[in-house]
RNA sequence: GCUCGAGUGGCGGAAUGGUAGACGCAAGGGACUUAAAAUCCCUCGCCCUCAAAAGCGUACCGGUUCGAGUCCGGUCUCGAGCACCA
């Protein structure tokens, strides 16, 4: 029988599919458990892309490897489906957004179908369902109850084109991150929710997760902890003052000046009369700015002098404040102090403004700032002192005065959660007259979308909802007239917390069991693109941490251990993109190679974290792989196939490559363990006979990857049920332990010849054997022996002068 | 500018500090075939050579080491992220 990757892949999808094959019981807490989560797609209308299936075969592959090894395996998928693109759709079609959503699910759900993954169906969650957002509605109530949710009329990224506000998160470069449009500030009613009150813990509990260090490094950053001080300012002659936050209070001696950020609520109180109208032209200006001007405008370092003088609490020096828009109003105090001679933008601006400076630290102050450390000058009691040791002095100095103390900032900002959107959840709040905010009762949800007759946002800014039915809008409750919130959440809500909604996805009385929530949690694996290395695993950490505090989870942290695989490319080595003509479509590959050969190819290609370009030749070579085990338990072969004990000639090989593949798979090394399942396979085409159970075992580790071929050659060999519950295979360490080892034998760090020696064979022993090569001799002759390095089993090495 | 990652044949890539290039793709030669496909066998970093041996070779410069693709310092290039965060 040859190999027909039509025939057999249908076959034992259908046989899956009919035999629950995949199903999980998650009440079974006799087996260890493992849980392994790809991040669900967004089910766009373009339908699954190639780069969709290699994180998922990552995970299938691990999964198929623990069935086998007796773990109880939850490997769920779901859809994120809310969003833009369907909300886009339904406005250019008028027709209801879930009409088009529903139709993508279940394109891509048969397209996943086709590829073989081990998906426990029964634990199918989509975000859109009301079933589902009920939940996510419950945990904003709880956050509106803890005190994480308020509203607020603040400046925020406004996109007109999207006609909604974004999260700063969700703007790049002054555009949007979806559709690159051009965002601007502008001051609107917003519900956000205060992650910033999870700073320290988000930052903290990084640490000790199994996650790649670019993407722990990037959640770092993005938290941005430092550690400075709080310095108080007085102002000379008034009652106010003002506290600046700065990272080299070490530099205090040298402070010239101190800048206020337009928005400071002090710049209207103490500017001068003389130069009021200068200031307020200034402010004016720079609230107008939209991040995409202060971006370009970078190196322009203006600002209006406020007409008052501060003092320095170190040396009572009297100096100039300014308001300045390099200075930002949401980080730290919204002011600082600036030291022209060590901050590159204080130099800027003090060149620009004429204004004086002190150098604090010896060096080459001339031409620009300086920067580095260096012994301090000018600085009385700290002259002499590195940076790190002046800062403590200067800081214990500051304490002593009052004026001054440690403090950590952070550069995350709240997360404005509310968008002016109709397909997303809607936000459970209504609010009366006064903007008194009441949560929807718990048990009347979920609140449910209702039906519009248009979902076009208004251009400035009044969600689709606020066009809803009378009936739905106004609610009276306690007697109070409240009009429900027309706002609704980001996308980034429902991913937030679905991977614990798929432990128990029908549960209408909480998110999950308490008891399935405590054994199945933390996820064990979850493999997706490093694009959410920010936004969605931010998110999602601080809900789970959330949901910790108030008891609903056990564990601090979600997601154990993270992965992300690269993108694969065009076969030109860009970026897939219709624009550029080189997208392969997933269902083309099916049909004409198998979808095994698309596991395989992806899996083969290179490491899983790497970008890898498309190769249609590499394909076919995957596919004439397949084919080439196949035949192995092909009529040709079958004779070849013998179970007594003298036929297991592959010894060796077999061992090394269960050892092998068990510990690539543990690692996600899957090119490597492919690689040895091809030389396990040479191996089997040289030799006389193979040994029945051996081929066993290759086929249940090569069934990982190839799952449809891999149950074929199961049946072939006589089985009658699937191999999925199949012991794992097992090596035995003597069959790879060998007793002769080919050495290499160097001179000199140059390697001269390779010598047959035993395992444990003496220094003597070998160098007898090294004597008696002309390959090493020719090096050692007439040369005096200096040394001789041996590693039993590694390497002899000579050194001659 | 800052942070992180990466640079190995024609290509994708392998190598606990110990024989660089496993495995695959492409290419060339051969067997089988009326022929083709498929399959099987051989060659395949550079240089020199009929051939072998020697020599050179993991972006570049230097260091540590008996021995460096691997460790350390510096330079260059590419990729990703952040970007007036005081």
């Amino acid at each position: 029988m040859s190999y027909n990757h039509s025939a057999i892949e249908s076959k034992w999808a259908k046989y899956w599919d009919e035999h629950d094959t995949f199903k999980c019981d998650v009440h079974d807490f006799s087996k260890p458990k493992y849980y392994a989560l790809d991040m669900f797609p967004y089910p766009s209308g373009q339908g699954l892309h190639v780069g969709h299936p290699e994180g998922y075969t990552a995970t299938d592959i691990l999964c198929r490897m623990r069935r086998m090894q007796g773990y109880n395996v939850l490997h769920p998928m779901g859809w994120d489906a809310f969003g833009l693109p369907a909300e886009q759709f339904a406005i250019q079609n008028n027709q209801h957004p879930e009409i088009f959503t529903r139709k993508n699910i279940a394109h891509f759900k048969e397209q996943i179908k086709a590829l073989g993954f081990s998906y426990d169906w029964s634990k199918e969650t989509a975000t859109i369902d009301s079933g589902y957002y009920k939940w996510t509605q419950w945990i904003f109530i709880q956050m509106f109850k803890h005190d994480l949710a308020y509203v607020d009329n603040i400046p925020v990224n406004y996109c007109p084109e999207l006609g909604t506000v974004l999260a700063n998160e969700e703007v790049i470069d002054g555009k949007s991150e979806r559709g690159g449009f051009p965002v601007i500030r502008m001051p609107m009613r917003q519900w956000i929710l205060k992650i910033t009150k999870y700073a320290d813990r988000l930052e903290k509990e990084l640490e000790g997760l199994d996650w790649p260090k670019s993407t722990l490094e990037m959640q770092r950053n993005w938290i941005g902890r430092s550690t400075g001080v709080q310095i108080r300012f007085n102002i000379k002659g008034a009652e106010e003052h003002f506290d600046v936050f700065t990272t080299r209070v070490d530099t205090l001696f040298g402070c010239t000046y101190c800048c206020l950020a337009p928005e400071h609520p002090l710049v209207k109180k103490l500017v001068s009369d003389a130069q009021k109208e200068a200031v307020e032209a200034y402010v004016t200006e720079a609230s107008k700015k939209s991040d995409l001007m202060r971006t370009s405008l970078e190196k322009d370092k203006n600002g209006v002098y406020l007409g008052v003088n501060a003092i320095n609490p170190i040396n009572g020096k009297e100096i100039p404040v300014y308001v300045a828009d390099y200075v930002l109003g949401s980080y730290g105090t919204g002011a600082v102090m600036a030291v022209p001679t060590h901050d590159e933008r204080d130099y800027a601006f003090a060149k620009k403004h004429g204004l004086e400076m002190i150098q604090v630290l010896e060096g080459d102050v001339s031409e620009t700032a300086m920067t580095g450390d260096a012994p301090h000058m000018n600085s009385d009691f700290a002259n002499g002192m590195m940076i790190a040791e002046a800062k403590v002095a200067i800081t214990k100095k500051l304490e002593e005065l009052g004026a001054g103390k440690e403090v950590v900032n952070y550069k995350l900002r709240d997360w404005i959660f509310s968008r002016q959107r109709y397909w997303g959840e809607p936000i459970p709040m209504m609010h009366d007259k006064d903007g008194n905010e009441f949560p929807v009762p718990e048990e009347e949800l979920p609140l449910v979308l209702p039906e519009l007759a248009d979902y076009q946002p208004t251009r400035d800014g009044k969600p689709p909802l606020s066009k809803a039915d009378a009936s739905w809008l106004n609610v009276e409750s306690d007697g109070k007239a409240l009009e429900r919130e027309t706002n609704t959440m980001p996308q980034w809500a429902g991913s937030s917390w679905y991977y614990i909604r798929y432990i128990d996805p029908n549960n209408e009385e909480a998110i999950a069991a308490p008891e399935l929530i405590e054994h199945w949690l933390p996820v064990d694996i979850y493999v997706g693109g490093q694009e959410h290395a920010v936004l969605h695993l931010l998110y999602a950490r601080f809900w789970h941490k959330f949901l910790y505090d108030i008891g609903v989870v056990k564990c601090k942290e979600p997601f154990q251990k993270l992965y992300h695989q690269g993108m694969i490319l065009g076969s030109n080595g860009e970026k897939m993109s219709k624009s550029r003509g080189n997208v392969v479509n997933p269902d083309d590959i099916v049909a004409s190679n198998g979808a095994d050969s698309l596991r395989l190819f992806e899996m083969f290609a290179g490491p899983l974290s790497e970008m890898k370009p498309w190769s249609t030749e590499s394909l076919n070579g995957a596919t004439r792989f397949i084919e080439r085990a196949f035949r192995l338990v092909s009529e040709e072969n079958y004779t070849k196939l013998l179970s007594d004990e003298n036929s297991k000639e592959l010894d060796y090989s077999y061992n090394f490559l269960v050892k092998k593949v068990t510990e690539d798979f543990e690692a996600l090394a899957f090119n490597t363990a492919i690689s040895q399942m091809m030389v396990f396979v040479n191996d089997c085409y040289k030799a006389k006979s193979l040994y029945r159970p051996y081929i066993e075992g290759f086929v249940k580790m090569f069934s990982c990857i190839c799952p449809f071929a891999g149950e074929e050659m199961w049946e072939l060999l006589g089985h009658k049920e699937s191999l999925a519950y199949e012991a794992w295979p097992t090596f035995d360490e003597k069959a790879i332990t060998l007793d002769t080892v080919k050495l290499a034998c160097s001179v000199n760090g140059k390697m001269r010849d390779v010598l047959e020696v035993s395992k444990t064979a003496t220094q003597d022993e070998v160098m007898a054997l090294a004597k008696a090569s002309s390959k090493v001799m020719a090096f050692v002759e007439g040369h005096e022996i200096k040394k001789i390095i041996y590693v039993p089993g590694r390497i002899l090495n000579i050194v001659v002068a």
